[in-house]
DNA sequence: CCTACCGATCGGTAGG
DNA sequence: CCTACCGATCGGTAGG
């Protein structure tokens, strides 16, 4: 088999190939990490020569670093925008969480959550990478707490409640669903972050619809 | 600097070495990763050669299943044992959400938490690796789903609680905790997490001491 | 436990 | 974007 179809419709030529390297890197990088992904691999795997591929980036650390700025444009597309559309406050806060759940059990990348697998393969090393997954982290971070807010100040969250810390709570009960669901991949597990989410929103939200009993954490609870 | 001093007292020569050897690779794949991990590497940080080390496993893979185990004896060591000894049921529960932080925050390996590194590098091959992990996660959630049915029947938490829905909230808020900790090296996390848990356990407790009131949402909530 | 070596692959370069 | 190559390192082996 020789080649590969270039059929991948973008823009201009040499942007295209940037654009498919980028995306089989993504890929790849989920699964083995950015460390592990080497050039010859990749390059074999789109059917091009390494020599190739390595001069669209110049170094390894320069094709990690726009690995990962892509990855970032897939997350905030698969996850960020489409929540960012729902009403302010509590919806929106729930849509991310979802979207973010989704984001893993429709497997956009093979290998799972592309940034928890950055997170832990970079937490201890220097260089640009972690910086890039760090200020990421950072800036979703920012913008869960300023839903937080809005909700406060739309009063369906108490005031008395600390946005950071039901944050924290939310994300950290998340990521660690997603590494437990990597492993395990027993959709159950994202069933009980769901129910995991509401019992804690429950603690925190202003006036309960009384139409619903939420009840979390009852045997056999269940989704309708 | 010629070889090494050889002074780490243990049982015989050989098992000696062998463990020198595992404890430098449990240390470097916390660290780097059980792939990543070179024969090479590890034989010239223990002053030895390649071939030397090399004969102790036969394949790296049995390295790797060898580190993994060993890996196991320490969590074993410094999380399970500790916690196993305080009284069952909820103070049980609540010290090995205690030591497991603990572990992590006193850096008993320099990556962090082995097993949770190794789940995300290992979760999409297949193999003993993958093998070896998922045994233990699924052993430690038993242990803990265990350790809830015990509470309840001492009358700590509520008889219609469904404990692997606790176990799980409350595994996947410290995991989620441990991997942003990881990356941010912020100790407040730690905080946040232990307040989760409370939060959490709050809700399924029998008769919460009334001299406390645990405000775990609330601004500013610091511990004494 | 060692030295010496194997073929394969790594990131990267020369030159076109 | 290619072929051809560099020195270094990989897991693993031979032979002692």
């Amino acid at each position: 088999m020789p080649r590969q179809s270039r059929t991948s419709g973008s823009t201009s030529r040499g942007t295209s190939t940037r654009k498919d390297i980028l995306a089989a890197a993504v890929s790849l990088a989920s699964v083995e990490g950015l460390e592990s992904l080497s050039i010859g691999t990749l390059a074999s795997e789109l059917g091009m020569s390494k020599a190739g591929l390595f001069a669209h980036f110049g170094s390894k650390e320069a094709l990690q670093v726009a690995t990962v700025e892509a990855a970032r444009l897939v997350f905030t597309e698969e996850v960020l925008v489409p929540a960012r559309g729902r009403p302010p406050g509590l919806p929106q806060f729930q849509a991310y969480i979802d979207t973010y759940l989704s984001y893993v059990q429709r497997r956009v990348h093979p290998g799972g959550c592309f940034f928890t697998a950055m997170s832990i393969e970079f937490d201890d090393r220097r260089g640009p990478v972690r910086s890039q997954v760090r200020a990421f982290a950072i800036e979703c971070r920012d913008l869960l707490e300023q839903t937080i807010r809005e909700a406060q100040s739309l009063d369906q969250i108490h005031a008395w409640v600390d946005p950071a810390q039901v944050v924290f709570e939310a994300t950290a009960l998340v990521r660690g669903t997603i590494v437990s669901y990597q492993l395990l991949r027993d959709p159950i597990l994202i069933q009980r972050a769901r129910l995991g989410i509401e019992g804690l929103l429950e603690r925190v939200r202003v006036a309960p619809p009384a139409s619903e009993l939420r009840p979390a954490m009852r045997r056999g609870a269940e989704r309708a």
